[in-house]
DNA sequence: GAGCTTAAAACGAACGATCCTTCTTTTTAG
DNA sequence: CTAAAAAGAAGGATCGTTCGTTTTAAGCTC
């Protein structure tokens, strides 16, 4: 094909990226090798580097995307007014987030979770991308802390501790429950809802006195 | 060195695990070469593959070290009787994971939170290592299970959520808290602690019957 | 609108580099 | 002196990438 619509440039960078996705998800990024990525697109080298400059801008790309999926489920989540208390906030995250690319798969498990773990590992050694991972980190953290001040000035939660350390505790159990999605299979969000929703059901007694005036 | 002590061999083993070790934390199992792990250790090829097949026998060897850590850790802390609340019971199990290989470091960081990382990816495409995973999962998954029975029958915590659900919540926190740790550097444990303290200090008021009896 | 033109798009063989591993040689400890 | 341990050059395979060739589709001509 010659002098092509942009919609079919469009396509076929797109066509590039899922099928790079996949392989990457089911080997990681550096047991895969570019003839891998070739065969899973049915394109010719010639094809792909006309569209990547090489196997670094590839991944490049698709770690980009999934950090930014990733940061969009947990900002969208947190719009929600009024804000729902954590057990039912982490509905809504890990919905979208296990939602996400659900058109691609690895023998027929969603590959997206298990791209997140590879992204994770690749930050670990490209400053650039780690970079982005922490940016996006940051904005989540700050618009959760937010949640958790809205808590505490209701009343529902002991305002002595961090808004910030519960921000990264929440975050930490929707991490958390992603690596297990990814590394044991799927799992109803109800699993960690409820359990969220069991651990807020315990009242602490070392340090009882918070606002919540008791019924 | 020839007809050398047990001593000797055993050392040697260590030596060209722990150098691997940082290695793969380092860039991942992949991305290293075995010149890389040559080169780190300071021995020859040929030294090393007298106490390793390979690199993928290198590479078991290490899984498995870091698995079995991780699991004694929570298995350990939920050794502890009687029982500590989540937020207590979650000091220990980071303070050992953490602790864990705490003399491997990759710039100055602990290298054994990233190993753990990359362990996870591992398991993603080698099924021997995966069952392995599988195994310790389900044993800290029943243990842990365990304790948060001993929560409901003290009238602690609501007993209407599968302990099974709340444990995998706990699990998730940990596992998430240990993501954090490696992305974006040391974290002292009491974040996760207070988070946790703070999560817990949440009276559900949607379903509040349960066997605590309010003072 | 059929056929030709042409430049873009895709192909795929092949290159140099790097990979893991082997194997011969050298060194070393008992 | 001897057999184990370590060395390190080199083999074969595979890697990412390039580049000359072929195919294709949009535009032009008649």
């Amino acid at each position: 094909m010659a002098r092509v619509s942009q919609e079919h440039l469009d396509a076929r960078r797109r066509q590039i990226l899922d099928g790079a996705a996949v392989c990457f998800a089911r080997n990681g990024f550096h047991a895969t090798s570019m003839q891998d990525v070739l065969k899973e697109v049915d394109l010719s080298a010639g094809a792909v580097y006309r569209y990547f400059s090489g196997k670094e801008e590839l991944i490049a790309a698709i770690v980009g995307e999934v950090l930014g999926s990733v940061r969009e489920a947990f900002e969208d989540a947190a719009r929600q007014s009024p804000p729902p208390p954590p057990d039912e906030l982490v509905v809504p995250v890990l919905g979208r987030t296990l939602a996400a690319r659900e058109n691609l798969t690895v023998d027929g498990r969603p590959a997206f979770p298990r791209l997140v773990i590879q992204v994770w590992t690749e930050t670990l050694r490209n400053e650039e991308l780690a970079a982005l991972l922490r940016e996006g980190y940051a904005s989540v953290r700050a618009i959760w802390s937010r949640i958790v001040e809205a808590y505490q000035d209701a009343g529902m939660m002991r305002p002595d501790v961090a808004p910030d350390h519960v921000a990264r505790t929440m975050i930490a159990a929707v991490m958390g429950f992603l690596v297990q999605h990814s590394l044991f299979g799927p799992i109803p969000v109800e699993v960690l809802r409820d359990g969220l929703r069991a651990l807020m059901s315990m009242s602490d007694e070392r340090t009882a006195s918070h606002g919540s005036q008791l019924g």
